[in-house]
DNA sequence: CGGGCCTCCCCT
DNA sequence: AGGGGAGGCCCG
């Protein structure tokens, strides 16, 4: 279903009017670099933007209820996964058991997709971009664990900072009423590491967020390890660090404020290092 | 302050 | 269908 050619108005979220999906459309005017088929998921209807054209071969945005991504056949990762974060959705997605319901996106070119086999004992976790905790309904949840949204991420990372960190973004979503948030990997060093042979380790995650209520943006990045250390960067340095522009249409006047993202602070340090000691 | 309960991240 | 562990929160 996703990556459905021209299949967009079919897939958009439900109870949208599709006089508002086309206004989407003309109001991202020239940002939108692209045709994009689920406009609603970003900041005014335009996409994410691949920078580095050494980053872009192989590579399909597949569009899902609650979120979209853009997925590179070469990594076998998305490259970022982007929501429009909600406080509504965020009261719809409380109430949800989480089911983990793993699986291989069979939306995408032969070859292109990773198996869950790549990821058994590879010693990573299936590290959603685009949490299970934000979905707001079954299907969405569903959609969300495909392997389409997941990238191989430090086991103990994924489990404290990163969890912290997506909790405390929910948390600024339900203050300022609504966010756009656009996450993604980074594939830094000459010798990435790979599962399988097939699925890159990314060195780094960012997740970047604008603010609609402040008009500010900034972002998180982590380095992919058992970690409490977290940077927060402007929009300007993250598209410098990572070769994608996730918000093509921020206004100027939120590239330069620095949004003033809540500390994911842990209030013991990481077990793993520290238990080795 | 501590304990119980819930949420959220996963694994085999 | 099993399991673990951390963190938040509320309440005594």
């Amino acid at each position: 279903m996703p990556g459905d050619p021209g299949g967009w108005l079919p897939i958009q979220r439900k109870g949208m009017p599709q006089i508002f999906l086309l206004l989407c459309l003309l109001l991202a005017g020239s940002a939108l670099a692209g045709s994009t088929r689920c406009p609603s998921h970003y900041l005014s209807g335009a996409a994410p933007d691949i920078l580095d054209p050494t980053m872009t071969a192989q590579t399909h945005e597949l569009c899902y209820l609650a979120f979209g991504v853009t997925h590179s056949g070469v990594t076998r990762t998305p490259l970022w996964s982007a929501e429009h974060l909600t406080r509504a959705q965020l009261d719809m997605a409380q109430g949800l058991p989480r089911l983990n319901r793993f699986h291989a996106e069979t939306g995408l070119p032969a070859g292109e997709q990773a198996e869950l086999g790549d990821y058994a004992h590879s010693g990573y976790d299936r590290g959603h971009l685009s949490p299970a905790a934000d979905m707001p309904s079954e299907e969405a949840q569903f959609e969300g664990f495909t392997l389409a949204n997941m990238v191989p991420q430090d086991p103990n990372n994924n489990r404290h900072l990163w969890q912290r960190i997506e909790s405390v973004v929910r948390k600024l979503a339900r203050a300022d009423g609504e966010l756009y948030v656009v996450t993604g990997p980074i594939f830094g060093g000459d010798h990435p590491k790979q599962l399988q042979g097939r699925v890159t380790v990314p060195t780094q995650l960012y997740k970047a967020v604008y603010d609609l209520k402040q008009n500010e943006a900034a972002a998180y990045v982590v380095v992919n390890e058992a970690t409490n250390d977290y940077q927060i960067m402007d929009i300007a340095e993250l598209e410098h660090l990572t070769g994608v522009a996730p918000f093509p249409a921020l206004p100027a006047s939120a590239r330069l404020p620095r949004l003033a993202l809540p500390p994911p602070d842990a209030r013991r340090p990481p077990p793993t290092t520290a238990a080795a000691m």
